[in-house]
DNA sequence: ACTTGCAATGTTATATCATCACATAGAAAT
DNA sequence: ATTTCTATGTGATGATATAACATTGCAAGT
């Protein structure tokens, strides 16, 4: 469950994707990204919630709030749970990140630039987490939905199973 | 929230697809379904968890762990949660019943005789449910696992957003 | 019939996740 | 400068979930 902490020129194997890349500046990337989107829609990427998102996208994993919250006092924020929760809802509401219901964890979204509908893949032997692109199935769901008359605001996907790396593993 | 308790012959709107549907032998074709399939797989339909299917199924609503707890009580069963959380499981790992991750609450498989991938609908103004057949939708979701090499085991598939009933509700 | 083994249940305790309410601080609007 | 609104900090509490262990009851093997 620990996972190794990500160095720089380092190029190790992670859950975007479940597929190694460069994580060097993507860090930078989705951060600027995030400040473009909140300056175009008029709300603010404050410290705390600047400071969440990098924690979040230190590693492409899901973390619980209590966890965030734990390197945000670190990092001379408050300590008690609504800091955390607060600036998750926001990094959540503006797209920056994504809650994994089926873990009541929170991860940086990988696919910040486009407009997508999330949906994940969660190891449940590692605990990895990918992000899947994923408008298809979205569609689909769709379908039902205006069968129904039922009309979506937000979906919830997620695949639990087990990863490439860990049926590998599982093989031997 | 509240809702109003099913009475014999009554016929009312209730979310299994919002739509109007006969209530009154869905319960024990229901039950007789999950004591075949217990039979059929060598595992016990105990009264515990029995009783836990009928209070998922007087309602075709969520119901949280603590909500079934209390009937359990009032039924002569154990009072820790640990009692709900198992006959839970129970019925969630036998395909009786469904956990809905949004709500961190559980609620009677609608399609307890066909094997599906379940999907729902999660009204956000009167917290009704639907379970959606939605095979299609998995196979999307089945694609991007094969590419990725990922092997799904379960998936959860959610919406919110605004019943029917509720869309009415609000032009007035 | 005994007893051994196993699944299910009950109970205590505790862990984990999440929100409420209220005070204070700081930025933006007038 | 004053007002207003958003954001933050904190204490308290609520809601959801599991761990650990004792007990019971049934069934298989002898």
């Amino acid at each position: 469950m620990t996972r190794a902490i990500q160095t720089k020129n380092e190029k190790l194997p992670d859950p975007v994707g479940f597929a190694t890349h460069d994580h060097n500046d993507c860090i930078d990337t989705a951060i600027a990204a995030a400040e473009t989107h909140c300056a175009n829609n008029g709300v603010r990427l404050t410290p705390v919630r600047r400071k969440a998102l990098e924690i979040l996208l230190q590693e492409h994993r899901a973390l619980g709030a209590y966890e965030i919250l734990d390197r945000l006092r670190d990092a001379g924020f408050g300590s008690q749970p609504a800091v955390a929760y607060r600036a998750l809802e926001f990094l959540v509401t503006n797209g920056s990140a994504h809650k994994i219901e089926r873990l009541n964890a929170f991860i940086a979204c990988a696919h910040s630039k486009v407009s997508h509908v999330p949906a994940f893949m969660i190891c449940t032997e590692c605990d990895s987490v990918a992000e899947v692109q994923s408008n298809l199935t979205n569609k689909a769901f769709g379908n039902a939905a205006h069968v129904a008359g039922f009309r979506i605001e937000q979906t919830t996907m997620e695949a639990v199973g087990l990863c490439p790396v860990c049926i590998d593993k599982s093989k031997t």
